[in-house]
RNA sequence: GGGCCUGUAGCUCAGCUAGGUAGAGCAUCUGGCUUUUAACCAGGCGGUCGGGGGUUCGAUUCCCUCCAGGCCCGCCA
C-alpha cells in the first residue's frame, strides 16, 4: 500500500465530500472544483504570504492529478484598511491609515496594492504557481458582489443569529455588515452606520480608534465628519469581515481554502462565515474541520512571525535570488502545520534534499522501500516547478558556494563553469542548457546567497597564521613540498592548468602520497584537511598571500 | 487564565488513523580516490521517539497527566 502524500489525501477528501455541515442535506455534483488562497496586502508581500498559496498551488496539482476540473483563484484582499504602516513605507504614509489600501496612490498609476499585488503576481511564475487573480476592491465596485450583499441584506436576522453564537453581548438591532467608504476623506475605518434600507445606509464619518498591530495604546484616527449615503449597488464599501467571507465562498462556488489558526479557534471566523455560507446562500462550506493542512502554522525567522509590519521579511521576488524556489515549496509542503523557523544557514541543506529528491525522481538514486520512494517522487512532483525531461546536471549548492567565490560567476561565468565542472568530476560535456541551468540556477544564486547572507568568506577562508599544532604535525617531506611550491609560485608566473600539473609532478619528486600532498596545502592555507582544487584556489587567493602563508612552514 | 498546534539522531524530516524489539538524507568521523582530493565510493558514530503514568503479551504509535516551544484569545480583517 503506497502511502498518499498530504494533497492527495486532501484532494480525495474533497472530492469525497458528501454532505453540507450545517445543513442535513447532500451536496449537489461539483463541476468545478474551485480553490481560495488569499493575501492581505498590508505591505510588501513576503514568502510567508506564498506559503498559503503554495500549498493551495499543491493541492491544485493533486486534483488536477486525478482529472478533476480545478480552479485555483487568489484574491488580494485591497479593500481592507491600512493598519498601520509597516516598516519600510514612508512615514508619510501614515496620513492615509484607514484608507482602503486600493485607494491609496503610490507612483504613476499604481496604488498602494496594485504596486504590491503586482509585484507578488509576478512572482507567481518562479515558483510554477498559475492562479486566477482577483481583487475585493474590484469585485466590489466591479458589481460583482452586488448580488450577494442582496443576499445578506435580506437575511440580516438570520446573521445576527449566527454571530451572535461567538459574541458575548448580542448585536445591536439596528446592526448592518456593511462598511461604506467616505465620499468625502476616502477612509474606511471611520465611517458609522447610523440607518440604513434595503438599498444602502447612510453614515457619518466619525472619530475612531483602534490598537495598531504590536502597540499597546490606541491610535486615534480623526472622522472628517461628512454625512453622507451608501448604496449597496455602487460597492463603495465592504462587509465586515466574517460575512464578507462567507459570501466569497458562495460567490465564487468555492470548495477548499486553508488559513492561518487564527480562523479555526472557537467561534473564530471560520465557522461564522462556514454557517453563513451554508444557510444564509445554501453554498457548502469549504472543506472544514481538521485536515493535514489546516490550521497550518506560519514561518518564523530567529523565533519571531514573520509580517510585513515587523519588517523582517523576504519579498518574494528576492527568494529566487539567493535559493532555488523549489526550496520554497519544499519547505512549505512538508509538515505544513508546523510553525517553520527558519534560518539562511540552512539553505544549502535544503538545497541537497531538493537534490536527492530529483535523483530519486529520476531514478538516479535507488531507494529500496517502494514506499517512501514513491513518496519522495510525488514530492518531487509538488516542489518542482518544471519537471526537466531527463535527470539535469547537478553542482552541490556547498561546491556552488566555493566555486561562486573564485571566479564570480557574473563576471567570469566561463573560468566558474569549468571549475564546477572539475569541482565535481563532471566529464560529460555541457550542453549550452545545462551551462545556463548550472550558472543561472545554481551558481549565481549561490553567490547571491554567499553575498547576502553566509558568513563571510564560506569556505575559503585563509588564515593569515598557521597554527603551531599544524606545523608540527607535517612531515619532512610535506614540509619540502610546500617550501618548493612557495618557491615556484614566487619565481614563475603560472597558469592555474599549468600550476596543477606542476603539483601532481611535485607529489612524484618529493614521492609522497597525493593524500600527504593535498593535505598539507589545505591545512596549511585554509586550516582544513580538504578543500576546493589546490590550483584553483591558490590561484584565486593570489600567490603574494599563500607564499605568506607558505614561507611560516 | 483559556484555546489550538508542535516536540522522533547535531540539522531537515519519514514512520504514527489497521500498536510487534527505532528509519532516511545532510553534518561529523574513518578508509579509498597516482590529474574528478569540498565531486565520487565504502564504512563508523549518533535517539531509553520531550517527561511520567495507564491500556496491552507488547506503544514512537491508543488514553491520561506534566513539561517545553509556537500561535491565537477585540463590536480587526
Amino acid at each position: 500500500m503506497i502511502k498518499v502524500y498530504w494533497p492527495d489525501k486532501l484532494a480525495r477528501d474533497i472530492v469525497g465530500r458528501k454532505k453540507y455541515n450545517y445543513l442535513d442535506k447532500e451536496i449537489p455534483k461539483i463541476k468545478k472544483f474551485v480553490l481560495k488562497s488569499s493575501t492581505s496586502i498590508s505591505g510588501v508581500p513576503h514568502i510567508g504570504n506564498a506559503s498559503d498559496v503554495i500549498r493551495h498551488d499543491a493541492l491544485f496539482r493533486a486534483l488536477n492529478g486525478m482529472g478533476k476540473p480545478t480552479r485555483l483563484l487568489w484574491v488580494a484582499e485591497d479593500m481592507d484598511a491600512l493598519r498601520k504602516v509597516p516598516a519600510g513605507i514612508p512615514p508619510e504614509f501614515r496620513n492615509y491609515l484607514g484608507m482602503p489600501v486600493a485607494d491609496i496612490p503610490w507612483v504613476d498609476d499604481k496604488s498602494y496594492s496594485t504596486h504590491f499585488s503586482d509585484l507578488f503576481i509576478e512572482s507567481f511564475e518562479d515558483y510554477g504557481v498559475k492562479v486566477e487573480c482577483k481583487s475585493t476592491a474590484k469585485a466590489y465596485r466591479s458589481g460583482e458582489f452586488t448580488k450577494g450583499i442582496k443576499t445578506i441584506m435580506k437575511n440580516l436576522d438570520l446573521i445576527k443569529e449566527i454571530w451572535n453564537k461567538s459574541r458575548e453581548t448580542p448585536l445591536p438591532a439596528n446592526w448592518n455588515p456593511w462598511k461604506p467608504v467616505c465620499e468625502n476623506c476616502g477612509k474606511i475605518m471611520t465611517t458609522a452606520v447610523k440607518g440604513f434600507d434595503e438599498s444602502g445606509v447612510s453614515y457619518k464619518c466619525e472619530d475612531f480608534k483602534f490598537k495598531e498591530y504590536g502597540k499597546e495604546a490606541y491610535t486615534k484616527l480623526s472622522g472628517c465628519g461628512y454625512e453622507g449615503e451608501s448604496k449597496f449597488s455602487d460597492g463603495d464599501g465592504k462587509l465586515l469581515w466574517r460575512v464578507e467571507w462567507g459570501m466569497e465562498w458562495a460567490t465564487w462556488g468555492v470548495c477548499f481554502e486553508a488559513a492561518g489558526k487564527e480562523h479555526f479557534m472557537p467561534s473564530s471566523s471560520f465557522w461564522t462565515a462556514g454557517e453563513v455560507c451554508e444557510r444564509v446562500f445554501g453554498w457548502p462550506e469549504p472543506h472544514p474541520s481538521e485536515n493535514p493542512l489546516q490550521p497550518y502554522g506560519y514561518m518564523t525567522v530567529s523565533g519571531e512571525k514573520m509580517s510585513a509590519s515587523k519588517g523582517n521579511v523576504v519579498a518574494t521576488w528576492d527568494w529566487p535570488k539567493f535559493a532555488p524556489p523549489q526550496i520554497l515549496r519544499l519547505i512549505f509542503l512538508e509538515n505544513p502545520r508546523r510553525t517553520k523557523d527558519f534560518s539562511y544557514l540552512k539553505i544549502p541543506q535544503y538545497v541537497d534534499e531538493y537534490d536527492r529528491l530529483q535523483r530519486v525522481y529520476f531514478g538516479e538514486e535507488k531507494i529500496d522501500n517502494e514506499r517512501e520512494r514513491e513518496n519522495l517522487k510525488r514530492l518531487y512532483e509538488l516542489i518542482e516547478v518544471e519537471i526537466p525531461e531527463k535527470m539535469p546536471v547537478q553542482i552541490p549548492f556547498s561546491s556552488a558556494a566555493a566555486v561562486s567565490q573564485i571566479y564570480n560567476p557574473k563576471e567570469s561565468p566561463e573560468k566558474a563553469l569549468n571549475l564546477a565542472r572539475r569541482v565535481c568530476g563532471i566529464r560529460k560535456k555541457l550542453s549550452e542548457a545545462d551551462k545556463k541551468m548550472i550558472l543561472e540556477k545554481r551558481l549565481i544564486v549561490a553567490r547571491n546567497w554567499v553575498e547576502t547572507y553566509a558568513p563571510q568568506n564560506y569556505g575559503i577562508a585563509i588564515q593569515e597564521r598557521v597554527p603551531a599544532e599544524i606545523k608540527r604535525s607535517f612531515s619532512e617531506k610535506q614540509k619540502a613540498a610546500l617550501r618548493i611550491l612557495c618557491q615556484e609560485l614566487e619565481t614563475k608566473e603560472w597558469s592555474e592548468a599549468g600550476l596543477e600539473n606542476r603539483i601532481y609532478a611535485l607529489r612524484d619528486e618529493v614521492g609522497i602520497s597525493s593524500k600527504d600532498l593535498f593535505q598539507s596545502i589545505y591545512l596549511a592555507l585554509i586550516g582544513e584537511k580538504q578543500g576546493i582544487k589546490a590550483a584553483a584556489l591558490i590561484c584565486a587567493i593570489g600567490k603574494d598571500k599563500v607564499c605568506g602563508v607558505l614561507k611560516q612552514i
